[in-house]
DNA sequence: CTATTGATGGTC
DNA sequence: ACCATCAATAGG
């Protein structure tokens, strides 16, 4: 079953929570792409130092003051694209990166979505669905059995230590032991 | 196993 | 100039 808008529209720590288990899906190129997410990360609001938007409202970052339930996709490193959940209510700029996926549907063999950028690349998620509204037919999750508690581990936030005390607040989410979760000496 | 570096382009 | 990444490389 489809996630719908009341999903998203909740504090980022709690969506970021709830993400783990469910599937992300994506309709390209006359195929179903999916994955279930086994990590991801909050970023929440503007106040948060790691937040793209803490650096204001920019072409760049608007999304994020928008409407929850859109995805937020961005460019980075001249290579690679990242998959944000935007959520909260309008003009709360908060969002969850989702970092890794174990593979449902239409991913190859051996292609890797054990990252940010990778798990783009095996979806076919690029810019073009930046904005893309998630509870459309293109782009969407779908709700899984849950995750336990007991599974779930906590930690600090990968790749931002430019953002001071920030960098070190438990704002990661992934399945305890799960081959997926990138970034595995931090994931113990 | 850890540490370092280069690729490559959008954004501000 | 900076960057929410990744793969390749060198060294212990």
């Amino acid at each position: 079953m489809r996630l719908s808008l009341a999903f998203y529209e909740r504090p980022a720590l709690i969506v970021a929570r709830q993400l783990i288990g469910k599937t992300l899906v994506h309709h390209a190129g006359g195929g179903r792409r999916a994955g279930r997410i086994v990590e991801t990360e909050a970023y929440v609001g503007e106040h948060d130092l790691a937040c793209h938007a803490s650096k204001g409202r920019t072409r760049r970052t608007e999304v994020l003051f928008g409407p929850p339930g859109r995805a937020y996709v961005y460019f980075i490193y001249g290579m690679y694209h990242c998959f944000n959940v935007v959520t909260e209510a309008e003009d709360v700029a908060a969002a969850v990166l989702v970092r890794a996926l174990e593979p449902v549907a239409g991913i190859p063999p051996g292609q890797s979505t054990d990252g940010p950028g990778k798990l783009c690349r095996a979806l076919r998620i690029t810019l073009a669905q930046n904005r893309e509204d998630l509870c459309g037919k293109r782009l969407f999750l779908e709700d899984g059995p849950p995750v336990k508690g007991s599974l779930v581990r906590r930690g600090p936030r990968i790749g931002v230590d430019y953002a001071g005390q920030w960098a070190r607040k438990p704002y990661r989410f992934w399945v305890r032991d799960n081959p997926f979760v990138s970034a595995r000496r931090f994931s113990r």
